[in-house]
DNA sequence: GTCTATACGGTGATAGAC
DNA sequence: GTCTATCACCGTATAGAC
Protein backbone atom coordinates (compact mmCIF):
# COMPACT_ATOMS: atom_id res chain seq x y z
CA UNK A 1 0.00 0.00 0.00
CA UNK A 2 2.80 2.18 0.95
CA UNK A 3 4.91 0.77 -1.90
CA UNK A 4 3.87 3.03 -4.59
CA UNK A 5 3.33 6.27 -2.06
CA UNK A 6 7.01 6.78 -2.76
CA UNK A 7 6.02 7.46 -6.73
CA UNK A 8 3.21 9.22 -6.19
CA UNK A 9 4.04 11.60 -4.26
CA UNK A 10 7.03 12.54 -5.72
CA UNK A 11 4.62 13.33 -8.71
CA UNK A 12 1.53 15.14 -6.56
CA UNK A 13 4.53 17.49 -5.56
CA UNK A 14 5.86 18.01 -8.94
CA UNK A 15 2.17 18.57 -10.19
CA UNK A 16 1.46 20.95 -7.19
CA UNK A 17 4.78 22.93 -8.19
CA UNK A 18 4.20 22.69 -11.64
CA UNK A 19 0.05 23.93 -11.05
CA UNK A 20 1.14 27.07 -8.70
CA UNK A 21 4.21 28.23 -10.72
CA UNK A 22 1.35 28.13 -14.10
CA UNK A 23 -0.83 30.43 -11.68
CA UNK A 24 2.07 32.95 -10.44
CA UNK A 25 3.98 32.81 -13.93
CA UNK A 26 0.27 33.70 -15.81
CA UNK A 27 -0.51 36.28 -13.05
CA UNK A 28 3.11 38.20 -12.03
CA UNK A 29 5.30 37.10 -15.02
CA UNK A 30 8.07 34.73 -15.16
CA UNK A 31 10.81 36.77 -14.33
CA UNK A 32 9.15 38.42 -11.61
CA UNK A 33 8.12 35.07 -10.21
CA UNK A 34 10.73 33.36 -7.15
CA UNK A 35 11.47 29.93 -7.29
CA UNK A 36 10.84 30.97 -3.10
CA UNK A 37 7.28 31.94 -4.10
CA UNK A 38 6.61 28.82 -5.68
CA UNK A 39 7.78 26.60 -2.85
CA UNK A 40 6.18 28.98 -0.34
CA UNK A 41 2.78 29.11 -1.95
CA UNK A 42 2.93 25.00 -2.99
CA UNK A 43 3.39 24.57 0.71
CA UNK A 44 6.87 23.71 0.07
CA UNK A 45 10.69 24.51 0.30
CA UNK A 46 13.07 26.51 -2.55
CA UNK A 47 14.83 23.04 -2.24
CA UNK A 48 12.46 20.74 -3.13
CA UNK A 49 11.83 22.65 -6.78
CA UNK A 50 15.23 22.13 -7.16
CA UNK A 51 14.71 18.30 -6.22
CA UNK A 52 11.86 17.70 -9.06
CA UNK A 53 13.44 20.35 -11.55
CA UNK A 54 16.77 21.12 -12.37
CA UNK A 55 16.77 24.70 -13.59
CA UNK A 56 13.96 27.33 -13.35
CA UNK A 57 13.96 27.01 -17.47
CA UNK A 58 12.59 23.43 -16.63
CA UNK A 59 9.80 24.13 -14.52
CA UNK A 60 8.58 27.00 -16.83
CA UNK A 61 8.90 24.53 -19.96
CA UNK A 62 6.92 22.32 -17.72
CA UNK A 63 4.37 24.99 -17.32
CA UNK A 64 4.04 25.88 -21.06
CA UNK A 65 3.38 21.96 -21.71
CA UNK A 66 0.45 22.21 -19.66
CA UNK A 67 -0.53 25.17 -20.94
CA UNK A 68 0.23 24.38 -24.90
CA UNK A 69 -2.26 20.98 -23.86
CA UNK A 70 -4.50 22.71 -22.21
CA UNK A 71 -5.48 25.49 -25.18
CA UNK A 72 -4.99 23.03 -28.49
CA UNK A 73 -7.91 21.36 -26.46
CA UNK A 74 -10.09 24.28 -26.10
CA UNK A 75 -9.50 25.05 -29.56
CA UNK A 76 -10.03 21.98 -30.88
CA UNK A 77 -12.99 21.62 -28.87
CA UNK A 78 -14.52 25.36 -29.78
CA UNK A 79 -14.05 24.43 -33.87
CA UNK A 80 -15.58 20.72 -33.80
CA UNK A 81 -18.35 20.78 -32.04
CA UNK A 82 -19.56 23.55 -34.56
CA UNK A 83 -21.89 22.76 -38.13
CA UNK A 84 -21.64 24.98 -40.47
CA UNK A 85 -18.81 27.50 -41.57
CA UNK A 86 -19.62 30.70 -39.95
CA UNK A 87 -20.48 28.89 -36.91
CA UNK A 88 -16.87 27.11 -36.48
CA UNK A 89 -15.48 31.11 -37.17
CA UNK A 90 -17.56 31.93 -34.69
CA UNK A 91 -16.10 29.29 -33.01
CA UNK A 92 -12.91 29.71 -33.60
CA UNK A 93 -13.84 34.03 -32.25
CA UNK A 94 -14.72 32.79 -29.13
CA UNK A 95 -11.61 30.72 -28.60
CA UNK A 96 -9.54 33.69 -30.08
CA UNK A 97 -11.38 36.47 -27.80
CA UNK A 98 -10.78 34.35 -24.45
CA UNK A 99 -7.14 32.75 -25.18
CA UNK A 100 -5.52 35.57 -27.54
CA UNK A 101 -7.09 37.87 -25.54
CA UNK A 102 -5.76 36.29 -22.67
CA UNK A 103 -3.08 39.08 -21.27
CA UNK A 104 -1.56 36.41 -19.40
CA UNK A 105 -0.96 33.76 -22.19
CA UNK A 106 0.85 35.40 -24.77
CA UNK A 107 3.25 37.39 -22.45
CA UNK A 108 4.53 34.31 -20.36
CA UNK A 109 5.35 32.34 -23.72
CA UNK A 110 7.26 35.08 -24.89
CA UNK A 111 8.83 36.21 -22.15
CA UNK A 112 10.02 32.85 -21.12
CA UNK A 113 10.91 31.98 -24.49
CA UNK A 114 13.02 35.45 -25.01
CA UNK A 115 14.59 35.20 -21.38
CA UNK A 116 15.61 31.82 -22.10
CA UNK A 117 16.95 31.94 -25.44
CA UNK A 118 21.03 31.71 -24.17
CA UNK A 119 19.99 29.06 -22.44
CA UNK A 120 21.80 25.74 -23.81
CA UNK A 121 19.00 23.10 -25.28
CA UNK A 122 16.46 25.66 -24.82
CA UNK A 123 15.81 27.10 -28.21
CA UNK A 124 15.26 23.58 -29.69
CA UNK A 125 12.51 22.55 -26.89
CA UNK A 126 10.85 25.53 -27.54
CA UNK A 127 11.15 24.66 -31.27
CA UNK A 128 9.97 21.61 -31.47
CA UNK A 129 7.11 22.90 -29.43
CA UNK A 130 6.22 25.20 -32.21
CA UNK A 131 6.66 22.91 -35.17
CA UNK A 132 4.04 20.49 -33.35
CA UNK A 133 1.91 23.30 -32.77
CA UNK A 134 2.07 24.71 -36.29
CA UNK A 135 1.32 21.27 -37.33
CA UNK A 136 -1.32 20.65 -35.27
CA UNK A 137 -2.87 23.74 -35.97
CA UNK A 138 -2.53 23.37 -40.03
CA UNK A 139 -4.20 19.62 -39.54
CA UNK A 140 -6.66 21.29 -37.62
CA UNK A 141 -7.09 24.27 -40.75
CA UNK A 142 -6.81 21.29 -43.64
CA UNK A 143 -9.31 19.00 -41.99
CA UNK A 144 -11.76 22.24 -41.39
CA UNK A 145 -11.27 23.51 -45.15
CA UNK A 146 -11.82 19.60 -46.47
CA UNK A 147 -14.96 19.45 -44.59
CA UNK A 148 -16.50 22.73 -46.10
CA UNK A 149 -15.10 21.64 -49.63
CA UNK A 150 -12.54 23.91 -49.52
CA UNK A 151 -8.59 24.23 -50.86
CA UNK A 152 -6.48 26.39 -49.36
CA UNK A 153 -4.90 29.24 -51.13
CA UNK A 154 -1.61 28.04 -49.49
CA UNK A 155 -0.05 24.99 -47.96
CA UNK A 156 -1.93 24.46 -44.71
CA UNK A 157 1.16 24.76 -42.50
CA UNK A 158 2.37 28.31 -44.34
CA UNK A 159 -1.22 29.36 -42.57
CA UNK A 160 -0.81 27.96 -39.82
CA UNK A 161 2.42 29.72 -39.49
CA UNK A 162 1.13 33.02 -40.26
CA UNK A 163 -1.81 32.90 -37.74
CA UNK A 164 0.04 31.66 -35.02
CA UNK A 165 2.38 34.40 -35.84
CA UNK A 166 -0.36 36.87 -36.08
CA UNK A 167 -2.30 35.27 -32.70
CA UNK A 168 1.19 35.99 -31.04
CA UNK A 169 1.91 39.28 -32.16
CA UNK A 170 -1.63 40.20 -30.97
CA UNK A 171 -1.41 38.89 -27.48
CA UNK A 172 1.91 40.23 -27.20
CA UNK A 173 0.54 44.16 -27.81
CA UNK A 174 -2.27 43.47 -25.90
CA UNK A 175 -0.46 42.20 -23.33
CA UNK A 176 0.67 46.02 -22.22
CA UNK A 177 -2.53 47.74 -24.70
CA UNK A 178 -5.48 46.41 -24.17
CA UNK A 179 -7.43 48.46 -26.06
CA UNK A 180 -6.06 46.80 -28.91
CA UNK A 181 -8.90 44.58 -30.43
CA UNK A 182 -8.45 40.70 -31.21
CA UNK A 183 -10.43 40.77 -34.29
CA UNK A 184 -7.70 40.85 -36.69
CA UNK A 185 -6.78 37.23 -36.34
CA UNK A 186 -10.78 36.30 -37.27
CA UNK A 187 -10.71 39.03 -40.07
CA UNK A 188 -7.87 36.99 -41.77
CA UNK A 189 -8.64 33.55 -40.80
CA UNK A 190 -11.97 34.53 -43.22
CA UNK A 191 -10.00 36.25 -46.13
CA UNK A 192 -7.75 32.52 -45.95
CA UNK A 193 -11.21 30.87 -46.23
CA UNK A 194 -12.49 33.92 -48.71
CA UNK A 195 -9.27 33.36 -51.22
CA UNK A 196 -9.73 29.38 -50.57
CA UNK A 197 -11.55 27.62 -53.87
CA UNK A 198 -13.75 24.87 -54.33
CA UNK A 199 -12.53 21.28 -54.63
CA UNK A 200 -12.60 20.27 -57.83
CA UNK A 201 -13.80 16.89 -58.20
CA UNK A 202 -12.33 15.62 -61.19
CA UNK A 203 -9.39 16.20 -59.75
CA UNK A 204 -7.97 18.36 -61.89
CA UNK B 1 35.21 76.70 -24.06
CA UNK B 2 34.62 74.53 -20.77
CA UNK B 3 31.19 75.96 -20.26
CA UNK B 4 29.27 73.83 -22.26
CA UNK B 5 31.50 70.86 -21.47
CA UNK B 6 29.34 69.60 -18.32
CA UNK B 7 26.21 69.23 -20.18
CA UNK B 8 28.33 68.36 -23.24
CA UNK B 9 29.53 65.30 -21.18
CA UNK B 10 26.22 64.49 -19.49
CA UNK B 11 24.92 63.85 -23.00
CA UNK B 12 28.04 61.95 -24.44
CA UNK B 13 27.85 59.77 -21.49
CA UNK B 14 24.15 59.13 -21.92
CA UNK B 15 24.50 58.78 -25.31
CA UNK B 16 27.56 56.20 -24.84
CA UNK B 17 25.54 54.38 -22.39
CA UNK B 18 22.48 53.97 -24.56
CA UNK B 19 24.67 52.91 -27.68
CA UNK B 20 26.39 50.15 -25.20
CA UNK B 21 23.34 48.78 -23.94
CA UNK B 22 21.90 48.48 -27.38
CA UNK B 23 24.53 46.37 -28.37
CA UNK B 24 24.92 44.11 -25.30
CA UNK B 25 20.87 44.01 -25.17
CA UNK B 26 20.62 42.94 -28.74
CA UNK B 27 23.47 40.43 -28.35
CA UNK B 28 22.62 38.80 -24.95
CA UNK B 29 19.10 39.92 -24.20
CA UNK B 30 17.44 42.48 -21.70
CA UNK B 31 17.29 40.48 -18.48
CA UNK B 32 20.99 38.57 -19.19
CA UNK B 33 22.67 42.06 -19.54
CA UNK B 34 23.22 43.37 -16.11
CA UNK B 35 23.79 47.18 -15.41
CA UNK B 36 27.48 46.75 -14.48
CA UNK B 37 28.39 44.67 -17.73
CA UNK B 38 27.03 48.29 -19.40
CA UNK B 39 28.91 50.47 -17.40
CA UNK B 40 32.10 48.41 -17.64
CA UNK B 41 31.73 48.01 -21.61
CA UNK B 42 31.08 52.02 -21.45
CA UNK B 43 34.02 52.88 -19.31
CA UNK B 44 32.22 53.88 -16.31
CA UNK B 45 30.81 52.37 -13.51
CA UNK B 46 27.18 51.54 -12.52
CA UNK B 47 26.42 54.75 -10.34
CA UNK B 48 27.15 56.39 -13.81
CA UNK B 49 24.63 54.51 -14.97
CA UNK B 50 21.67 55.19 -12.20
CA UNK B 51 23.13 58.73 -12.47
CA UNK B 52 21.74 59.12 -15.99
CA UNK B 53 18.82 56.81 -15.87
CA UNK B 54 16.44 56.02 -12.64
CA UNK B 55 16.10 52.53 -13.30
CA UNK B 56 16.89 49.83 -15.85
CA UNK B 57 13.69 49.82 -17.34
CA UNK B 58 14.31 53.46 -18.56
CA UNK B 59 17.56 52.64 -19.97
CA UNK B 60 15.95 49.97 -21.82
CA UNK B 61 12.98 52.20 -23.15
CA UNK B 62 16.22 54.52 -24.29
CA UNK B 63 16.94 51.89 -26.48
CA UNK B 64 13.68 50.88 -27.87
CA UNK B 65 13.44 54.66 -29.23
CA UNK B 66 17.32 54.36 -30.59
CA UNK B 67 16.16 50.87 -32.11
CA UNK B 68 12.56 52.51 -33.47
CA UNK B 69 13.35 55.49 -35.07
CA UNK B 70 16.17 53.53 -37.04
CA UNK B 71 14.23 50.71 -38.10
CA UNK B 72 11.43 53.12 -39.08
CA UNK B 73 14.07 55.25 -40.88
CA UNK B 74 15.49 52.23 -43.00
CA UNK B 75 11.93 50.85 -43.61
CA UNK B 76 10.45 54.21 -45.17
CA UNK B 77 14.02 54.27 -47.37
CA UNK B 78 13.74 50.86 -48.62
CA UNK B 79 10.40 51.74 -49.61
CA UNK B 80 10.18 55.28 -50.93
CA UNK B 81 12.86 54.98 -53.36
CA UNK B 82 11.26 51.95 -55.33
CA UNK B 83 9.17 53.35 -58.43
CA UNK B 84 7.13 50.29 -59.20
CA UNK B 85 4.73 48.41 -56.83
CA UNK B 86 6.67 44.95 -57.40
CA UNK B 87 9.92 46.89 -56.63
CA UNK B 88 8.16 48.06 -53.51
CA UNK B 89 7.37 44.51 -52.00
CA UNK B 90 10.80 43.47 -53.31
CA UNK B 91 12.02 46.71 -51.34
CA UNK B 92 9.52 45.58 -48.45
CA UNK B 93 10.80 42.03 -48.39
CA UNK B 94 14.60 43.38 -48.38
CA UNK B 95 13.72 45.04 -45.45
CA UNK B 96 11.76 42.42 -43.92
CA UNK B 97 14.39 39.89 -43.92
CA UNK B 98 17.32 41.97 -42.43
CA UNK B 99 15.42 43.13 -40.01
CA UNK B 100 12.31 40.92 -38.96
CA UNK B 101 14.91 38.23 -39.50
CA UNK B 102 17.28 39.38 -37.20
CA UNK B 103 17.16 37.42 -33.84
CA UNK B 104 17.58 40.19 -31.69
CA UNK B 105 15.08 43.01 -32.63
CA UNK B 106 11.78 41.14 -32.10
CA UNK B 107 13.39 39.10 -29.27
CA UNK B 108 14.99 42.49 -27.24
CA UNK B 109 11.27 44.46 -28.22
CA UNK B 110 9.14 41.32 -26.42
CA UNK B 111 11.89 40.53 -23.52
CA UNK B 112 11.62 44.03 -22.40
CA UNK B 113 8.11 44.41 -22.81
CA UNK B 114 7.25 41.70 -20.74
CA UNK B 115 9.29 41.76 -18.27
CA UNK B 116 8.55 45.32 -17.22
CA UNK B 117 4.46 44.80 -17.50
CA UNK B 118 3.95 44.93 -13.92
CA UNK B 119 6.07 47.92 -13.84
CA UNK B 120 3.97 51.23 -13.20
CA UNK B 121 3.87 53.55 -16.05
CA UNK B 122 5.72 51.03 -18.25
CA UNK B 123 2.89 49.56 -20.17
CA UNK B 124 1.43 53.29 -21.20
CA UNK B 125 5.09 54.30 -22.18
CA UNK B 126 5.15 51.13 -24.35
CA UNK B 127 1.58 51.08 -25.74
CA UNK B 128 2.20 54.92 -27.00
CA UNK B 129 4.99 53.81 -28.75
CA UNK B 130 3.44 51.12 -30.13
CA UNK B 131 0.36 53.58 -31.57
CA UNK B 132 2.33 55.93 -32.77
CA UNK B 133 4.64 52.96 -35.21
CA UNK B 134 1.22 51.78 -36.03
CA UNK B 135 0.04 54.79 -37.15
CA UNK B 136 3.46 55.73 -38.86
CA UNK B 137 3.02 52.44 -40.60
CA UNK B 138 -0.34 52.85 -41.53
CA UNK B 139 0.48 56.29 -43.03
CA UNK B 140 3.18 54.94 -45.12
CA UNK B 141 0.14 52.19 -46.47
CA UNK B 142 -2.05 54.52 -47.45
CA UNK B 143 0.31 56.39 -49.19
CA UNK B 144 2.06 53.55 -51.01
CA UNK B 145 -1.80 52.58 -51.80
CA UNK B 146 -2.86 56.21 -52.74
CA UNK B 147 0.53 56.15 -55.62
CA UNK B 148 -0.41 53.69 -56.80
CA UNK B 149 -3.60 53.66 -57.39
CA UNK B 150 -5.41 51.01 -54.60
CA UNK B 151 -7.65 51.53 -51.80
CA UNK B 152 -7.14 48.77 -49.29
CA UNK B 153 -9.57 46.29 -48.23
CA UNK B 154 -9.65 48.07 -44.85
CA UNK B 155 -8.72 51.09 -43.21
CA UNK B 156 -4.74 51.56 -43.41
CA UNK B 157 -3.82 51.33 -39.41
CA UNK B 158 -6.19 47.60 -38.90
CA UNK B 159 -3.89 46.70 -41.78
CA UNK B 160 -0.57 47.99 -40.16
CA UNK B 161 -1.89 46.68 -36.72
CA UNK B 162 -2.32 43.08 -38.67
CA UNK B 163 0.99 43.59 -40.30
CA UNK B 164 3.02 44.54 -37.10
CA UNK B 165 1.55 42.16 -35.36
CA UNK B 166 2.78 39.34 -37.58
CA UNK B 167 6.30 40.91 -37.95
CA UNK B 168 6.74 40.61 -33.89
CA UNK B 169 5.42 37.00 -33.94
CA UNK B 170 7.39 35.88 -37.05
CA UNK B 171 10.58 37.88 -35.38
CA UNK B 172 10.05 36.61 -31.93
CA UNK B 173 9.60 32.68 -33.53
CA UNK B 174 12.95 32.96 -35.61
CA UNK B 175 14.36 34.17 -32.39
CA UNK B 176 14.67 30.06 -31.04
CA UNK B 177 13.59 28.85 -34.62
CA UNK B 178 15.99 30.44 -37.24
CA UNK B 179 14.38 28.32 -39.95
CA UNK B 180 11.28 29.93 -39.64
CA UNK B 181 10.93 31.66 -42.83
CA UNK B 182 10.19 35.42 -42.92
CA UNK B 183 8.16 35.37 -46.62
CA UNK B 184 5.11 35.02 -44.73
CA UNK B 185 4.60 38.31 -44.08
CA UNK B 186 5.80 39.25 -48.02
CA UNK B 187 2.55 37.10 -49.00
CA UNK B 188 0.34 39.05 -46.49
CA UNK B 189 1.51 42.38 -48.32
CA UNK B 190 1.01 41.19 -51.53
CA UNK B 191 -2.10 39.76 -50.20
CA UNK B 192 -3.21 42.83 -48.88
CA UNK B 193 -2.95 44.82 -52.28
CA UNK B 194 -4.66 42.13 -54.42
CA UNK B 195 -7.44 42.18 -52.52
CA UNK B 196 -7.19 46.48 -53.04
CA UNK B 197 -9.95 47.62 -55.61
CA UNK B 198 -8.94 49.91 -57.73
CA UNK B 199 -9.88 53.92 -56.67
CA UNK B 200 -12.93 54.86 -58.77
CA UNK B 201 -12.32 58.75 -59.37
CA UNK B 202 -16.08 59.59 -59.34
CA UNK B 203 -15.69 58.83 -55.86
CA UNK B 204 -18.45 56.67 -55.13
C1' DG C 1 26.13 67.98 -10.37
C1' DT C 2 28.40 63.80 -12.12
C1' DC C 3 30.74 59.75 -11.20
C1' DT C 4 33.02 56.26 -7.78
C1' DA C 5 32.84 53.32 -3.93
C1' DT C 6 30.35 50.66 -1.06
C1' DA C 7 26.36 48.47 1.06
C1' DC C 8 21.64 46.18 1.20
C1' DG C 9 17.86 43.03 0.18
C1' DG C 10 16.66 39.43 -2.80
C1' DT C 11 17.55 35.98 -6.61
C1' DG C 12 18.88 31.35 -8.78
C1' DA C 13 21.77 27.81 -7.71
C1' DT C 14 24.64 24.44 -4.73
C1' DA C 15 26.17 21.46 -0.73
C1' DG C 16 25.23 18.95 3.11
C1' DA C 17 22.12 17.45 7.21
C1' DC C 18 18.21 14.56 8.21
C1' DG D 1 13.69 13.69 -1.32
C1' DT D 2 13.11 17.51 1.29
C1' DC D 3 14.98 21.24 4.08
C1' DT D 4 18.55 24.53 5.90
C1' DA D 5 22.58 27.10 5.12
C1' DT D 6 25.32 29.37 2.10
C1' DC D 7 27.20 31.38 -2.19
C1' DA D 8 27.78 34.68 -6.10
C1' DC D 9 25.40 38.00 -8.40
C1' DC D 10 21.77 41.28 -9.51
C1' DG D 11 19.14 45.89 -9.32
C1' DT D 12 18.81 49.51 -6.29
C1' DA D 13 20.26 52.99 -2.97
C1' DT D 14 23.36 56.06 -0.44
C1' DA D 15 27.63 58.64 0.81
C1' DG D 16 31.36 61.06 -0.59
C1' DA D 17 35.25 62.50 -4.02
C1' DC D 18 36.10 65.82 -7.64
Amino acid sequence: MARITRKESHAQTRERLVETAYRLFMADGYNATSLDKVAAEAGFSKGAVYSNFATKTELGLAVLDVLHLERAMSLAAAVLEAETAEDRIAGFAKWADENIGDVGWGALEVEFATSNRNVPGVNNELASRRRLLTAALGDLLEQQATDLGLVLPMPAEDAATQLLALGIGLGLQRAFDPELPVTGIVDQLRSLLERSTPIDPSGR
